[in-house]
DNA sequence: ACCAAAATGCTTTTT
DNA sequence: GCATTTTGGT
């Protein structure tokens, strides 16, 4: 074997060679974190120990990606693909579907992504009658994911419940979690949450766990939330060979339960545990670096660290005024299309960076003008687009015939004559008995009371799903997909809702992309089924993003959140401006110091040259806005604020709730009109973006 | 029960 | 500004 340890700085050498108890790696950005890891793995396969003792978490299947590819050049595919290496929600499904019994699970339970949880909450809502009034149905859905993240139970919330907003949300959140049993599905915070719970109460299950995974890693420590620590403490408390990884300037998760405690405390947890710190930064050139570092010192709790860059100084970092959105993109692209006509770098080279989902348009459009190869990473565009979720509600019904979002979605989809009348009788029915919405429609034909057409159309629909729904020997999964779709004429409705040509062609190509993903699983699978494949499609939002080899060489669009872990040879980082970058709903809950590591994970990501830049107003919801440039700006030059300068601010509690059409700003300029926002946090997500494949 | 027109609410970040 | 949801008419 070659020298596992040929180019690796002290720190890293001692990171990787200290395989036996816990071990605490600070690495900052660009310090050569995952080659640590990777080689770790490479040495402790080295040293004797059986890859099926290895387990090496991840945040991200990218990550988890990279860190298989890195290991199978090192050690070869052979060894490689018998380590354990994925994401948590990955592992916990696993896990899950392996002990659904001690859980009162049935194996085949689905994983509702997150519109169906926000159909749920609203299904407890309605069945509680609670108004939306009282309590916003997506706030509710995002406190109690939150909950969940915390180890809240409901139970525990009714009990310190503290006022009346708060039990209301307990007993949504209860109901929420009994709808959810009931269609035998579970979100993602139960992955996480129900495999701690077995690792915690099973003696068993966990000895078993204890004993099969020797050696565990963790990847993006400082992201870790409650749950994903029980997981972790509960597999490594008694070996203790854990290695977690991270950098707490990095940690950005606060809003999904992350707990930045964990790393700094890691030391509490694991007395005695070996602490490396790695400083040295190899990707970034000095100015990119100095920067960065400004700017982090403005946080208070963290570990203090410089990070010293391995190269020159290079150029510093360029600041570009613009006057709106639209003049920004422009000056992107242009920048960016001279380079490559200049052949001075290739499209891969590039990065924009930025904070929210609705920035990329502008961009878009301009690359697209320009005719620049780009992707847009994130912007789960795909799979929120009606038709996939329409046929992936198919399917996940022939896996889970209890899952009631997905019969609800269809039942009258094509339309079949089903309407409201008879699905309020079943709800109506399943509410009553407590049953899921399948029984209670097969209640509802045996008992004869639905309108005949219905009925027949019902007859019908479940002949067909529970046709498909057994595995024939010479069926496969493709094909049992294909037959169902055919028996309700799925083709006929695509055809009908869209007038337009080139939308029908587009809709029905979407369908097909399923089928290709079905197909590519099933080549893939040792034994292929249905609940795998669905699972493999809830859990894995970013695969088609980057197997896709045309697209390779591509600009790319993403947000600041899916960059952590990345690099770039150039980086625009745009849109830094108050309110935006450190993002007014921050500003509001008073978490400016996790914005900041949000613009410090910007900075870092570039190697070579990083252009930032703000615009003096932008246009937001079809309204034009006044923007100031970031304090992060000023702190990261050293310069002061001009005399007009304003910091955003929270806002009022007063606003205007009626007003949809506001005035554009009728220019006084003492009286800011800037901040005109939701003032909810919320975590509907929408299609916003397309063209994600082609 | 179905379709078209109108109102609504959304936009912080993701597994 | 947009897409989705609700409404009102047939």
């Amino acid at each position: 074997m070659v020298n596992l340890f040929a180019g690796l700085n002290p720190e890293q050498h001692r990171a990787v060679s200290t395989t036996e108890g816990p071990v605490l790696v600070l690495a900052g950005a660009g310090t050569g974190k995952t080659r640590v890891i990777t080689v770790r793995i490479a040495y402790l396969l080295s040293e004797g120990v059986p890859p099926h003792q290895i387990l090496a978490m991840t945040f991200t299947n990218k990550a988890a990606r990279e860190m298989r590819e890195r290991v199978k050049s090192i050690v070869g595919k052979k060894l490689a693909e018998k380590l354990t290496i994925g994401t948590f929600h990955a592992f916990c499904a696993r896990t899950l579907r392996e002990h659904a019994e001690q859980l009162g699970l049935q194996k085949t339970f689905s994983i509702c992504d997150a519109p169906d949880q926000l159909t749920t909450v609203k299904t407890a809502m309605r069945e509680l009658r609670i108004s939306d009034a009282s309590l916003h149905p997506s706030f509710a859905n995002s406190r109690i994911s939150l909950l969940k993240n915390k180890l809240i139970t409901a139970k525990d919330l009714l009990e310190s419940a503290s006022d009346d907003k708060e039990e209301l949300l307990a007993r949504v959140y209860e109901r929420y979690d009994d709808l959810l049993r009931r269609q035998c599905v579970v979100d993602f915070d139960d992955l996480l949450l129900l495999t701690g719970g077995l690792l915690k109460q099973n003696d068993g299950i966990r000895a078993a766990f204890r004993d099969r995974y020797r050696y565990v890693m963790v990847d993006e420590y400082q992201d870790t939330n409650g749950p994903q620590y029980e997981i972790v403490f509960n597999i490594a408390e008694e070996h203790k060979n854990l290695c977690v990884v991270g950098d707490d300037d990095q940690s950005i998760y606060g809003w999904r339960g992350a707990d930045i405690e964990k790393i700094l405390g890691f030391e509490k947890d694991f007395p005695g545990a070996t602490v490396v710190r790695l400083e040295t930064n190899y990707r970034s050139t000095g100015h990119i670096l100095d920067a960065a570092n400004k700017v982090i010192a403005h946080n208070t709790d963290r570990h203090p660290k410089t990070l010293r860059s391995a190269q020159r100084a290079g150029t510093p970092p360029e600041v570009v005024p613009c006057d709106d959105e639209i003049e920004e993109a422009s000056h992107v692209v242009t920048d960016i299309g001279r380079a490559i006509r200049a052949q001075t770098a290739k499209p891969g080279d590039f990065a924009i960076l930025y904070r929210t989902q609705l920035q990329p348009r502008p961009l878009e459009a301009q690359l697209r003008a320009e005719g620049i190869p780009y992707i847009l990473v994130g912007g789960q565009s795909f799979f929120d687009r009606k038709e996939i979720r329409d046929v992936l509600a198919y399917v996940r019904l022939l896996a889970n015939p209890d899952d009631e979002a997905s019969l609800m979605r269809i039942i009258n989809r094509p339309a079949r004559g089903v309407g409201k009348g008879s699905v309020d009788k079943i709800i109506g029915l399943a509410t009553l008995h407590g049953e899921s919405a399948y029984a209670a429609t097969r209640r509802a034909l045996a008992e004869g009371v639905l309108k005949p057409l219905a009925s027949k159309a019902l007859e019908d629909l479940f002949q067909s799903l529970e046709r498909y729904r057994q595995p024939e020997p010479t069926d496969d999964i493709v094909s049992r997909i294909g037959h169902l779709l055919d028996e309700v004429s799925y083709r006929t409705e695509v055809d009908r809702t869209y007038r337009d040509e080139r939308a029908r062609r587009d809709r029905w190509n979407g369908v097909l992309e399923i089928f290709d993903l079905a197909e590519n699983y099933v080549t893939r699978a040792t034994s292929p089924n249905l609940s795998e494949f669905l699972e493999k499609v809830a859990l894995a939002q970013d695969d088609s993003t980057d197997e896709d080899p045309s697209k390779r060489n591509a600009v790319t669009l993403m947000t600041l959140h899916a960059a952590k872990g990345l690099e770039y040879p150039q980086v625009y980082l745009v849109g830094v401006e108050e309110g935006l970058l450190p993002h007014q709903a921050s500003i509001e809950e008073g978490t400016l110091d996790e914005e900041r590591r949000l613009m410090y994970v910007g900075i870092t990501r570039a190697q070579r040259r990083l252009v930032i830049s703000h615009a003096k107003s932008r246009s937001r919801f079809g309204t034009r806005n006044e923007a100031m440039k970031s304090r992060f700006l000023f702190e990261m030059t050293g310069e002061s604020p001009p005399e007009d300068w304003r910091p955003a601010h929270p806002k009022r509690s007063e606003d205007l709730p009626g007003t949809r059409k506001t005035k554009v700003s009728s220019g006084s300029p003492k009286k800011k009109t800037q901040k005109k926002t939701a003032r909810k946090k919320s975590a509907a997500r929408k299609s916003s973006s397309k063209q994600s494949r082609r």
